[in-house]
DNA sequence: TTAATTAGTACTAAAATAGTCCTCTTTAAC
DNA sequence: GTTAAAGAGGACTATTTTAGTACTAATTAA
């Protein structure tokens, strides 16, 4: 259930590897060797997560890869983001009025509202933390989540 | 990212739907009939419930179903395992020390804690919930979620 | 100019998901 | 008893998603 896919997870491997940089740059080449990932696996993890913007890259002989940013401004639902994009939880939540079944739904769009729930989670949770193995995280609110917005409040 | 499946979500209304029962058992039919799904559709996901437990049949003619207990008594979490089994979130989650990366990885289990944290909020929200729209729901906390058990404490 | 290195895209293979169908069993009603 | 209405179980197919690979173009240091 509601899981994240292999490459997501590899993607904070890599993440976590060229976090350990000292400044210099780190190959695709070298974090393939690093993590025990696949070469060419590693290429297309680094450059969705360019894409994304997580991570920035230079091109060329001694290029390489960096983290955009300290591993504490990088969020879970930003690495989920970058690799499987902002999916819907369920195809109805995609959409404003696209679900066929919306007149006869008696559920109203709870699945999406616990998404937004679990991704509002997700933000508050680092790649630090994720490298943390014994650290707290914050703490999220699927009350709130799923209370639907309201001019009057 | 971390979606249910379709199967799913129609589940959450065919239960929704014979929640809504008088007393009477819904058929097959019966709930194809109000929800728009198609029938052997229905036939499948009313099968797989009765198998976890959350709805009770009735073989024979003028045979049916009903909710095994209240909707305030069947968690989101039950319907997701019911469909979906308790399917890990990564590959690595499932096993102990099964994990081929495990002797480089930097992440240690992150992604398992946040699953167990997202798990624990999704018990705490019931089938009632899924169908109050405005109703707002327990607050999960991952943090605790993340902190590895330990004998001390 | 060459070698190292990323960028982009396309492609293939494998796996998961969705959906359907068939046969068997059970039970109420006639 | 027989029949019709239901569910149980499993097998099967088609579709979609995911994972993994390969190829070509662009960039840059030496």
């Amino acid at each position: 259930m509601l899981r994240i896919s292999k490459l997501t997870d590899y993607a904070t491997l890599v993440l976590a590897q060229i976090s350990t940089s000292d400044g210099r740059l780190f190959s695709a080449h070298q974090v393939a060797i690093d993590t025990h990932l696949a070469q060419p696996t590693v290429s297309k993890l680094l450059k969705a997560l360019v894409r994304a913007g997580l991570v920035v890259s230079e091109r060329g002989a001694q290029g390489g890869y960096a983290l955009a940013r300290p591993p504490d401004e990088i969020s879970a639902a930003q690495i989920i983001d970058a690799l499987e994009g902002p999916v819907a939880i369920t195809t109805c939540s995609s959409g404003h009025g696209l679900c066929d079944f919306e007149s006869v739904c008696r559920v109203g769009g709870a699945w999406q509202r616990i998404n937004a729930g679990i991704r509002q989670a997700l933000m508050e949770v680092s790649l630090a933390d994720l490298q943390r193995r014994a650290q707290p995280l914050p703490r999220p609110n699927l009350r709130e989540a799923l209370i639907p917005p309201s001019v009057f409040q």
